[in-house]
DNA sequence: ATGGCAGGAAGCTCCTGA
């Protein structure tokens, strides 16, 4: 089974780009974040029509998420459970009994933000809701933008990102909680190119000039990393015309 | 030290992203 997460940035900006992307890689599951888009715009014939059944959560001009697949998506949750969130980032759906959860986290802005807090709290929710999630399932993916790179090698220039926001000690300590609860970062499992980066600026060339950082992750759990076969960040979407500033991260489980 | 790029909503500019 091949899953994938990507930050489209705009799904209607991106649509002709994912619908391409869908076509050449097959996924079977596809968690999209930063959909913007309204429930009642979402483009559900585009993506049906090529094959795919959808779920998704979205609102006007910020976040939003979808999940895609080629079998039927089941049990179809909302948010996190137990915590209360008027924006749309969370949603979640069983696949091939795979439990695949799709989450947009905050991003934080900075660490003297009310956005910052946020996104700890919320990461803290989101734990507490995933311990439970993974005591009811036997196979756990969680895919999307988590907007932490958890090491330094994950980030082109550590010194400069050093206790910035997406690089904060609470919030790799955040990171390292969900990983905690037995969950395996796929990208990890495996040897990878050096300055494997997931997020490039738009601005200064940041792409061509490898400044980027790796904040969009695969975590699974334990009976999915034991048998992962691959784990990698799709670069070449970046390389496209009106690129999304995100790449696609692919696994095969 | 600062701004730069992109998308959206609104409106001829601002907010957010990371």
């Amino acid at each position: 089974m091949k899953i994938a997460a990507w930050n489209v940035n705009s799904l209607k900006v991106r649509l002709p780009q994912l619908l391409d992307w869908l076509g050449r890689e097959k996924p079977d599951a596809v968690c999209l974040q930063e959909t913007k888009v309204e429930d009642r715009n979402f483009p559900i014939q585009d993506i049906e029509g090529s094959g795919y059944r959808v779920v998704f959560s979205g609102q006007k001009t910020y976040n939003g998420v979808a999940i895609l697949a080629r079998e039927p998506l089941q049990a179809v949750e909302h948010g996190i459970g137990g915590f209360i969130d008027a924006q749309k980032r969370v949603i979640t759906a069983t696949v091939n009994d795979v439990r695949v959860i799709c989450a947009y986290v905050p991003n934080g802005q900075s660490l003297d933000s009310d956005k910052y807090r946020y996104k700890l709290d919320w990461l803290k929710a989101f734990s507490t809701w995933l311990e439970s999630e993974s005591r009811n399932h036997a196979g756990v993916a969680v895919l999307g933008d988590f907007n932490i790179a958890p090491e330094d090698r994950d980030v082109y220039d550590p010194k400069a990102w050093e206790g910035q926001v997406l690089c904060s000690p609470a919030e790799r300590a955040a990171f390292q909680e969900l990983i905690a609860l037995g969950f395996k970062d796929s990208f990890r499992l495996f040897d990878q190119p050096e300055k494997s980066y997931s997020w490039w600026d738009y601005r200064m060339n940041s792409f061509q000039r490898k400044m980027g950082l790796r904040i969009d992750h695969i975590l699974l759990s334990a009976s999915l990393a034991g048998k992962c076969r691959s784990s990698r960040i799709d670069f070449d979407m970046r390389k496209n015309e009106r690129p999304s500033d995100h790449a696609p991260v692919i696994a095969e489980i």
